[in-house]
DNA sequence: TCCAGTCTGTCCACTTGTGCACACAAGCGC
DNA sequence: GCGCTTGTGTGCACAAGTGGACAGACTGGA
């Protein structure tokens, strides 16, 4: 049998993660024996502050998770997205550390998940392994980084059109994104009559259409144009240091 | 000879760096013969976006670096700041991958450096050592989330007292920051004029003064009252995950 | 000691975003 | 097909922050 064709099979049976899908079969192998994929709903809670990091969790396919910090006020203030380019979970401490943020699964699906201790183990055996993981340790950085800078000087319509971008292109729905206008305002950090506001004035333009408890985007470059460079800016990121695993059409594509 | 007198004295050899001083005797002399000590003057750059990141550089004393994230304008954004509780240059990546944000000496003074080659080397023959890294990781993970949700919803009066508050933490000056109103405005990201209004209306409130090139800190607690209570999360991360690196009195007074 | 360059305080018109209120629309369970 | 709950569109008064302008005040260097 053609070695390629018995690669690629075996890349096909991973879950549809591209950090995963990323490693050679030699690393995979240390980690595919203790994967094990599981549906979460959106809401679920991952972890919340203090929780002690145990699993890292890969969302796959559509699933998206998300980073909230909370707030005095008790209002969370939600920072990054993690879709399938990634995971969360002991990424950066490597695990058995108090978590500082509370991480949410912000669109159900399926998640692989795996004990924050064989990964290590396996980190020790592998420095091809542990090279894929702070590479994308580093770019988690620059997407928190990124978001930093984006909360400081952009306005909210820009961040409006950047975070439909961000979700459309991690869960691969061409054209709509499942959001209420609430949640909307609650993710950007905003009160939820200017979110309404904001999306009005797309809706107006024809960027996009309103649903009850849904964002249908009709005018996907148009959205671009309004959006702020941000998340192009990471993109570019991830492709200079982990080339292929930021979702594209072909990514996603083969999941 | 007493063999903690015998620690101690290594203990003040070692540079005014609350995370190199942290590290048990064993983990420094694996580190100690690679370390440099050399003055930067504020505004010397260490890294630019795209630049392989070869040096870990850990301020020592009342040294300050910032990480600035590039703006389409052309104006930087600057994001946290690092003293003598840690470090900047391949904590999260471990090295060798390009730079993602500028970092740029803020307060100038002396910095410890090492060749994140020999520290990487240091990290696995030394389970400790590689465990408090990954611990300032954590650390400085949770100083970023925390800075965008801060720039999320808090105000500039808040952001204000904030950054003075953790610069004076930082460099141990206990009344006095040297920075001019425009450098605060561009740190904020606001405009010049509001920054000196913001100024002005915490002097009319007798909480600090102005001098040319300078504020005054007259009353730290009213500074406190008026600041947003992210430096005390962070700062409670740092000592549930890393006790004792967060500079206090007593960890500047030994430096 | 004076000049030039920089820093500071303040004015103003303007944009962005807040927070509350209220009417109406959509969808779900029954 | 009726209500109830939740989500949406919009009006309003207000607060926060922008960006340009300009006069005056420091300060270092010639």
């Amino acid at each position: 049998m053609d070695a390629r064709i018995g690669r690629a099979a075996e890349v096909e049976s991973r879950p549809a993660n591209n950090l995963l899908r990323r490693l050679s079969q030699a690393d995979y192998a240390l980690l595919g024996p203790h994967v094990a994929v599981e549906d979460s709903a959106a809401s679920e809670l991952l972890y919340n502050p203090g929780d002690d990091v145990q699993v890292v969790h890969f969302p796959c396919g559509p699933s998206l998770a998300t980073f909230l910090v909370p707030n005095e006020d008790g209002r969370d203030v939600e920072t990054i997205l993690v879709g399938r380019e990634g995971a969360v979970g002991g990424i950066v401490s490597e695990g058995f550390l108090p978590a500082y943020t509370r991480i949410c699964v912000k669109f159900g699906g399926p998640f692989a998940r795996i004990h924050v201790g064989k990964l290590e183990a396996a980190k020790l055996r592998s420095a091809s392994l542990r090279n894929v993981f702070a590479r994308y340790a580093d770019c988690l950085l620059a997407q928190i980084f990124q978001s930093t800078a984006c909360n400081a000087i952009h306005s909210i319509e820009q961040r409006t059109a950047k975070w439909i971008l961000a979700a459309m292109e991690r869960t691969g729905d061409e054209n709509s994104v499942p959001l209420t206008h609430e949640q909307l305002a609650t993710l950007l950090g905003v009160g939820r009559s200017y979110a309404s506001r904001v999306l009005q004035s797309f809706k107006a333009e024809g960027v996009l259409d309103t649903r009850r408890g849904s964002i249908l985007v009709r005018n996907r470059d148009g959205l671009r144009l309004r959006a702020c460079l941000c998340n192009d800016a990471v993109k570019m990121h991830f492709e200079e240091v982990l080339r292929g695993v930021y979702p594209t059409e072909e990514t996603r594509d083969a999941g």
